[in-house]
DNA sequence: AGCACGCCGACT
DNA sequence: GTCGGCGTGCTC
């Protein structure tokens, strides 16, 4: 007798599962996973079945109108992983489901091609997860390869994933080596059947390799064994609308349902990721390699003028790298512009070609002596390769208002670092502060020892938890007063369990003409604030245009 | 989310 | 009277 009952989720901010009727006429046809249509709360909707049943406990139940899917796109385990999902960024387990699919088979398309038949060959009941911090960036697609091909070797697929366009062409390359039956790419590109037909090379297909983006890491593939998180410590992998994901959490959640091991690479390992190590939940691969010395430039007795950035003891050193024969790169903040700094340089060094990298530059001066340029620089890391790196100002990298600011710098000053072939120096007026990246520079495990210990502290993440309830609206005034209003009734409900901070203008404060306030929660654990805060928001009625979302580890 | 229901003030 | 804004509750 097969069940006459499918509990479904739907792409709705409700967590179900609702109850539908199994028709004759489908009988036998409906599978965990698989997609049906179905009319929920009068519209016709897809949901995904994840359970089934002989009875239910509602009468007058609406009945399955259209199996999708012949076979599931969704095996057991990933519907586990999408409720844990849901559960640790904030939205249902159907939302989560529904982003895991491109958007053709989130309508009613049917899907004829086999997702989730392929098993897995039975393997060690604990996943391994491991940080590969390579020093460098010429050999740790040596390590990346053997863990890929071995996977590979023994029955698994391998999902890669990169942080941009740049990172997505260096892994093409390196993975051809490995990658027999080619390599199927997922992008959240082009018309949803374009889409949809390279996401079904990608996931159906007989090539074991598949490359995506932050996104990627939702794919649900069957016989997953591997993923590869490549420059894990990239911001890119925090997405920045709701749901507010990181994909390397995500990796680890998929890790735990899945039983898939996790590759983390990276050449400045995230605090969270160093701290899983230290705690002995992930393994560390160090992969040293010779590189050029950090050094900092005190300007505290120097006099210059306002607003020039060039001291007279840097230029000393550049002329000498410059005599030499070799490139000078100088890293000056985007918020800064590059024009007046390229204005100072070409009056110092009128003899030389000096030119200006940013994110409007179309081509890459290939033959200019000095380049001025911005975080963007770091597309060419694979082939631009400057004597010297100067950060003008790293101050002011530690200055900002973000518990990320010394992580970030310590990124900027170890990728400089891997890009130049003498040496990196750090123009400074406060030596003090500046040494934890001297130290991040030349012996990163003090830089983390100290940043572990500050974030510890003051119970920032992945120590404490930090939640930020953003409020969007058109009106200003209406953003902020519903801000306020959420405040109260946080600082009223949560009392001493949980420390609320005043509401306060986003990073971005305007959004496609949405004002947006944050409400910051801070404490012990991610679940817990997690959860609470959920509480809050369910109870919690907004006026009218007003959205209010939730970014856990802001 | 998106929709129906119902309560209240404003207006032909 | 009744039109429509918005607060409330519900969706198997």
């Amino acid at each position: 007798m097969n069940p006459k009952i499918a509990h479904v989720m739907v792409g709705l901010p409700l967590e179900g599962p609702f109850d539908y009727l199994i028709p004759e006429h489908i009988d036998g046809k409906v599978f965990v996973g698989c997609r049906v249509v179905l009319v929920f709360a009068r519209k016709k909707c897809v949901g995904v079945v994840t359970g089934l049943a002989e009875t239910s406990s509602f009468k007058e139940l609406n009945a399955i109108i259209k199996v999708l899917d012949e076979t599931p796109v969704f095996s057991e385990a990933f519907i586990t992983f999408a409720k844990d999902f849901g559960l640790r960024f904030g939205c249902s387990t159907g939302e989560a489901l529904q982003m895991a699919l491109p958007v053709y088979l989130r309508t009613a398309h049917l899907h004829r091609a086999e997702t989730v038949t392929k098993k897995l060959p039975v393997r060690s009941l604990s996943p391994k997860v491991e940080l590969l911090f390579a020093h460098g960036i010429s050999r740790r697609w040596d390590v990346i390869l053997e863990r890929v091909r071995t996977e590979i070797e023994r029955g698994g697929r391998v999902l890669v994933l990169v942080p941009d366009a740049a990172a997505l062409e260096e892994a093409f390359k390196a993975l051809a080596p490995v990658a027999k039956g080619g390599v199927g790419v997922i992008l959240r590109q082009g018309t949803p059947k374009e889409e949809y037909e390279k996401w079904t090379r990608a996931v159906c297909g007989t090539s074991p390799l598949a490359l995506g983006f932050i996104s990627g890491v939702m794919t649900p593939m069957s016989g997953l064994g591997l993923i590869v998180v490549i420059d894990e410590e990239s911001p890119f992998y925090k997405n920045e609308q709701s749901p507010f994901y990181q994909t390397g959490e995500a990796a680890l959640l998929r890790s735990r349902a899945e039983k898939c091991d996790v590759l983390f690479v990276s050449g400045a390992p995230s605090i969270e990721r160093w701290a899983d190590v230290k705690s002995g939940n992930i393994k560390l691969t160090v992969l040293p390699e010779e590189l050029a010395m950090v050094r900092l430039l005190d300007l505290s007795n120097f006099k210059m003028k306002k607003d020039t950035f060039l001291s007279s003891v840097l230029c000393q050193e550049i002329e000498r790298v410059l005599a030499d024969g070799k490139k000078v790169f100088l890293y000056i903040q985007a918020a800064r512009g590059v024009a007046s700094v390229i204005d100072e340089v070409k009056k110092r060094f009128p003899q030389n070609i000096v030119a200006g990298y940013d994110k409007v530059t179309a081509t890459f001066p290939e033959h200019a002596h000095i380049i001025v340029g911005t975080q963007v620089i770091f597309r060419k890391r694979m082939s631009f390769r400057p004597g010297l790196s100067v950060v003008l100002d790293i101050d002011w990298e530690l200055y900002k208002n973000d518990h990320r600011a010394a992580h970030m710098a310590f990124i900027l000053v170890r990728y400089l670092k891997q890009m130049s072939t003498k040496a990196v120096v750090l123009q400074t007026r406060n030596p003090a502060s500046a040494a934890l990246l001297l130290h991040g520079g030349n012996d990163p495990e003090k830089f983390y020892a100290s940043e572990m210990l500050t974030r510890k502290d003051a119970q920032l993440p992945p120590f404490g938890a930090l939640v930020a309830v953003v409020v969007r609206s058109g009106d200003p005034l209406l953003a902020a007063s519903e801000a306020a209003r959420l405040y109260d009734t946080m600082v009223k409900v949560f009392g001493d369990t949980l420390n609320v901070w005043e509401p306060q203008a986003d990073r971005a404060a305007i959004v496609r003409g949405k004002f947006r306030q944050l409400v910051m929660v801070q404490g012990e654990g991610v679940e817990f604030v997690s959860t609470r805060v959920c509480g809050i928001l369910r109870a919690f009625r907004a006026k009218k245009d007003t959205v209010i979302t939730m970014n856990v580890d802001p």
